[in-house]
DNA sequence: GATACCAGTAACCTATAGGATACCAATATG
DNA sequence: CATATTGGTATCCTATAGGTTACTGGTATC
């Protein structure tokens, strides 16, 4: 499992991979705003303005096939829908600190004069 | 510089800001070929095939502007151009290190049953 | 002098991401 | 009974990323 092991195509791979996953403009806000305790369709919508619904609908459901986030439905009356972020989600963390680390950091390099 | 003293709407900034840097199909392929002693322009694209000569000068001019790519015209003859990854371009590594290893174990991920 | 390589640019095309608007059935509220 | 909220879907449209093909001026090689 060591770095060294892996070929550049390899690397490549898996950072494109990775891109796949998480780019776009509303995936990582989506799962951020649901880290901060939105569950509900229309509370996420909310969070992260302005999304439409159908793109809403099409990133959550995108999100669920690459199983960082779980759509659960309650039967009971009225019948609700929620959204978690999984436990491996989690495993983006270290991921998303480094983004943010670098966004923070490279906005500053990029205003020098 | 805590992690905490940034807002939810700050995160989001900046991670679209790294996103806006480093997603695409070629850029981190691009870098990852350069760091591996690629340093003219057709070595390039011969190395991330199949990009087109159109598109990858355009994804240089985007690196460079962001920093990660120097360009140097040598005047002698013949004149030629070599394209360097910056030294800034390095503080890219832990970022793309993440992206590797996400990548990898996602792909573990996603094929389990 | 023909051919080939260099670092690109120009013009045009296509596929996809994302947006706008409208609508749906089910339930709740005034 | 009218209106609002829920979790969406259906159409249609637009903007952009990326691809295709052709071409350029300069140099080097056969």
């Amino acid at each position: 499992m060591k770095d060294k092991e892996l070929t550049i195509d390899q690397k490549i791979k898996y950072v494109q991979d990775t891109l796949f996953v998480i780019s776009g403009k509303w995936k990582l806000p989506i799962l951020i705003a649901m880290n901060q305790g939105c569950y509900r369709f229309r509370d996420i919508q909310r969070s992260v303005p302005p999304i439409t619904t159908r793109v809403l609908s099409r990133e959550l459901k995108d999100l669920e096939q690459n199983k960082l986030v779980i759509r659960t439905i309650y039967e009971a009356s009225p019948k609700t829908v929620e959204y978690t972020v999984s436990p491996y989600c989690k495993s983006l963390k270290p991921l998303v600190d480094e983004m943010i680390k670098w966004g923070q950091n490279h906005r500053r390099k990029i205003s020098e004069k």
